[in-house]
DNA sequence: TTTTTAATCTATTGATTTAGTAGACTTTTA
DNA sequence: TAAAAGTCTACTAAATCAATAGATTAAAAA
């Protein structure tokens, strides 16, 4: 499961795509809007910035906007940045390998195999997954 | 990320499926070979067994044994019962939905289709890796 | 019937992670 | 120079994770 903090993460990016070139959007405006406590967003998205995707002004008319286009930015990345692996064990995990201490031998270790199809396809589609999709696919769904 | 309880089911469940229909294996071999806290193991084991996919014997002789075929247990079913939720947000979950508090509207919410996706191609690969296909898989891996 | 074996149940615990909060500080603009 | 807005450091409560301890119960063998 995703933490709160990523799930935050992943609806301030999109309304900050929604707000694409517009100019710097307030971290209390994103607080309100996207529901999210205004001290954690804080941190969150210095740690968007931290990672170039986002970028932040200060003083009067300030506020944080995206540096990468929308249809640049995919849910793998930010998932991997605010949460760690996808993997569901880190000896199948592409990032943040670990060695695993149970298995003896991991070339025998049976379970690898689905665990490492599971990562695949769910980097798969995470990756296709961009902003840009995600705010186009959210206006075609309001106006139904 | 899988837990280590989890983890440690499904390395117990393998053991266990080797020796289908051989009699009972004491909770102390299976932590042994598997090298799982004996402790911790027992508690795993009872949850198995509570779920109808181990069964015990008491007393000299005893131990743990599978009362489905290797061929019916799969890893989907050991991740529900032991960790969980399988979805990456409760509100996409079969089994553990619950209500998202933060979108407002969940049928204008365009991380859903990803989420969603990701959760029917990890259940069905998960679904599809059943403890015989794991053991099969094991013997084979040996053997290079 | 008693002893031994092995699972069961209750309970507690330390470490880590999660989800925040508080408050002082810095930078920018009007 | 005052107000606005992000930055940085530190702290904390609650939950979850990963176990451990010890008494109890059930079954089999002596």
């Amino acid at each position: 499961m995703l933490s709160k903090k990523c799930k935050y993460a992943i609806h301030a990016l999109i309304y900050l795509a929604e707000k694409y070139e517009q100019g710097p959007v307030q971290i209390k405006v994103i607080s309100e809007k996207q529901h999210i406590p205004k001290k954690f967003l804080e941190a969150i998205l210095l740690e968007l910035r931290h990672a170039k995707i986002l970028e932040s002004k200060k003083g009067k008319g300030g506020g944080y906007f995206l540096i990468k286009k929308p249809s640049e930015v995919n849910l793998m990345q930010v998932m991997r940045l605010v949460d760690g692996p996808i993997a569901l064990l880190p000896c199948v995990s592409l990032n943040y390998y670990e060695h695993c201490d149970e298995c003896r031998n991991e070339k025998t270790c049976g379970i690898r195999d689905s665990l490492i199809a599971v990562r695949d396809e769910t980097l798969r589609i995470l990756e296709q997954s961009t902003l840009a999709k995600i705010v186009k696919r959210e206006k075609q769904l309001v106006l139904k």
